[in-house]
DNA sequence: GGACGATATACTGTATACAGTATAAAAACA
DNA sequence: TGTTTTTATACTGTATACAGTATATCGTCC
């Protein structure tokens, strides 16, 4: 048991800080702590149950994806977006999972697609469950997937940064959640992409999609 | 005095896990720390004549821009990158730059292409002096500051955050620096094609560059 | 002599205490 | 009454102390 035992963390070894960090971001996605607040160390750390050391270490992790800003002995903000500043980043995002789509489809084997499926069908569970949050992770995770594909690093590091940064905004623009169908819908068509080793139709669908999140989104921003 | 002054942060109130960053960032590619290295608590924070909060704080942001690497329970080390992973951030520094191309182009103005020249000036004279560190650091902040010309602050995080991350790789490929002259050119060349307002001209040389920049560290890796 | 287990050491993870700084409130002055 | 100075308060920045965990050393048993 040497070999394959310690390959990976075996036990849940997470630090403190990490699971804040974990904990904080779901808070700023749900919206319990809003865009432009001010977040009181003490306050935060108290509500949490943990101590201003780990939280403070979370905040510096959370102000490095730009999710809080920092100011120099005046604390931590959660980050504000402007439209332009969400425009920008989804505009980003597409250019990004462009750059993954021939990637993807050059790597994907089948074991890969049937683990996005299987990431797709536990996404419409937690949808029909009503629970927004999980379905929405899975939902980002999915895209996370594909991109991953690409086994490119720099790439997948790039993307999930951006999209950690627009989860807030794009959860919102899920409440209405009309065009929910033909996202779901859309995710099929990326699974048959890689399937049929497709790249444009690939690329085309996750162009399409980011469109149609932008359309969602815009009201909100 | 009021309206003016205490607009930006008047005096050097940088926290100290802040300068920490800088100082290690530049530990890291001047090879005083070297890849896959342990780091110490400690230690370095006794040879830093700092305490083990702020140093820890700073390896978190370094953590989080992928500089380092944080194991739970067994301390900091700093990253080692394979080939394929510097192949792949250059890869994407390059898309990134492609899409900055036209959009500095349309944003430029006479203002700031000066400060781009003074910027190229003023790196020259570094490496004339042969301070090589400084030198760098203005090479890079010229890409920075073409990029920067998209305002596009998700576009120029990422390539930040590329960039800091490459900057070891690069710094010693410019060891031999026989190709140092031609780099030089080629800044000419992009202030010319800003000037000219080429975005064509601009997003070639800047491919050019990059492809010059990956032969350079290539056996390096 | 080699392997396993117990103890010791060293380093990280977390909490807390203290110092420094900014903001808010109050008081003094015009 | 409006403005400026002073004082108080609250929060961040940093250091340090303590607890928990991993690794190394040594001893013991087979």
């Amino acid at each position: 048991m040497t070999t394959s035992a310690n390959r990976r963390p075996p036990i849940a070894r997470n630090k403190l800080a990490e699971q804040v960090v974990e904990r904080l971001r779901d808070m700023i996605t749900e919206g319990h702590l809003a865009p432009g607040e001010r977040i009181v160390e003490g306050d935060l750390g108290e509500q949490l149950g943990v101590s201003r050391t780990p939280l403070r270490e979370a905040l510096r992790s959370l102000a490095a994806e730009e999710l809080v800003e920092l100011t120099p002995s005046r604390g931590a903000y959660v980050r504000r977006f402007t439209p332009k500043e969400v425009a920008d980043a989804l505009d980003l995002i597409a250019l990004l999972e462009a750059k993954a789509a021939p990637l993807a489809v050059a790597n994907a084997n089948p074991e890969d697609i049937a683990q996005l499926r299987l990431l797709h069908d536990a996404m419409m569970a937690y949808y029909g469950k009503g629970e927004r949050l999980q379905y929405f992770k899975l939902n980002q995770a999915f895209h996370s997937a594909i991109v991953g594909l690409s086994r490119n690093m720099a790439l997948i590091q790039c993307h999930t940064r951006l999209q950690s940064g627009q989860k807030r905004i794009r959860y919102v623009g899920h409440e209405g959640a009309d065009g929910w169908s033909g996202a779901a819908a859309e995710h099929e068509e990326m699974i048959a992409a890689l399937e049929a080793r497709d790249e444009h139709a690939l690329a085309e669908v996750l162009r399409r999609h980011m469109a149609h999140t932008w359309d969602r989104v815009r009201e909100f921003t």
